[in-house]
DNA sequence: CTGGATCCCAATAGATACTG
DNA sequence: CAGTATCTATTGGGATCCAG
């Protein structure tokens, strides 16, 4: 299931790592354990990118199916599982560095200013009252 | 058209970076630019990987629209395009070796032999003829 | 409760045939 | 050569169900 019929097969390394993790989701997957210290189904499924259920459980079985990802229960909690990168999975940081280098030179500068704008637009009472309470988490 | 509806509009450069370039044609067009020197239509369409005509007019249109691309008539040719990577796409270099970089370290390093032997076993007469004819293209 | 599986159906991607 | 049209396959969202 899943991704099967999608590989490239070409023995091109760029294809073969877009087979890999070059699907919408997989690589957000890695950045909330490599940049936010996520480790559960529960953390990934509260990703601002909202990650459906179905899609979550495929990608996690495919990075485990990979050797990208590791699935092991939770010393503490017992009915909860860890999922930790491999150095597999950790060796993708230089990737996702890149792609945030690249990001972070052509992104829409102004794309966080933009929504802000808009908020004040629909609801100015509420932005001032978030603009006070902000900072004091 | 194509790919409206996929953009994750999280305010996270990873995401937007996928947004951008993150399916599975995209990188590979970027790929033969930058790696194989190819810049028309007939030279993407003939890569290894067989990408459709439909999926590949579709993916120049957005890198062209995105500004990693441009499009020019070829002088020589005058009923021929050119395409060629802006700044901004010759910026997704990095990226692309970093892929490369991983791949180099995780791709199944027998894979090219595997599918040698198949062939062996599926038809070892058409084989023998193959090799000995291979090298005198 | 956490971690999923499943189903429905809308939307997108893609293969193939054909066209200006 | 550089695409468009059409039709099918796959992905994905959302709700719901299920197991430990």
């Amino acid at each position: 299931m899943s991704n099967s019929g999608k590989h490239h097969q070409s023995g091109c390394p760029v294809a073969f790592g877009i087979d890999t993790f070059g699907d919408r989701w997989t690589l957000l997957v890695i950045r909330d354990m490599l940049l936010h210290g996520k480790t559960t189904y529960g953390d990934f499924l509260g990703s601002d990118e909202q990650i459906a259920t179905n899609i979550l459980a495929d990608r996690l079985k495919h990075l485990e199916a990979e050797g990208i990802v590791e699935k092991d229960r939770d010393s503490d909690n017992r009915r909860s599982y860890i999922y930790t990168l491999t150095d597999k999975g950790f060796a993708l940081a230089p990737v996702i560095f890149e792609i945030i280098r690249w990001s972070g030179n052509y992104i829409p500068f102004n794309k966080a200013r933009k929504e802000l704008l808009r908020k004040i637009e629909i609801d100015p009472e509420g932005f001032m009252k978030e603009l006070k309470t902000a900072g004091k988490t």
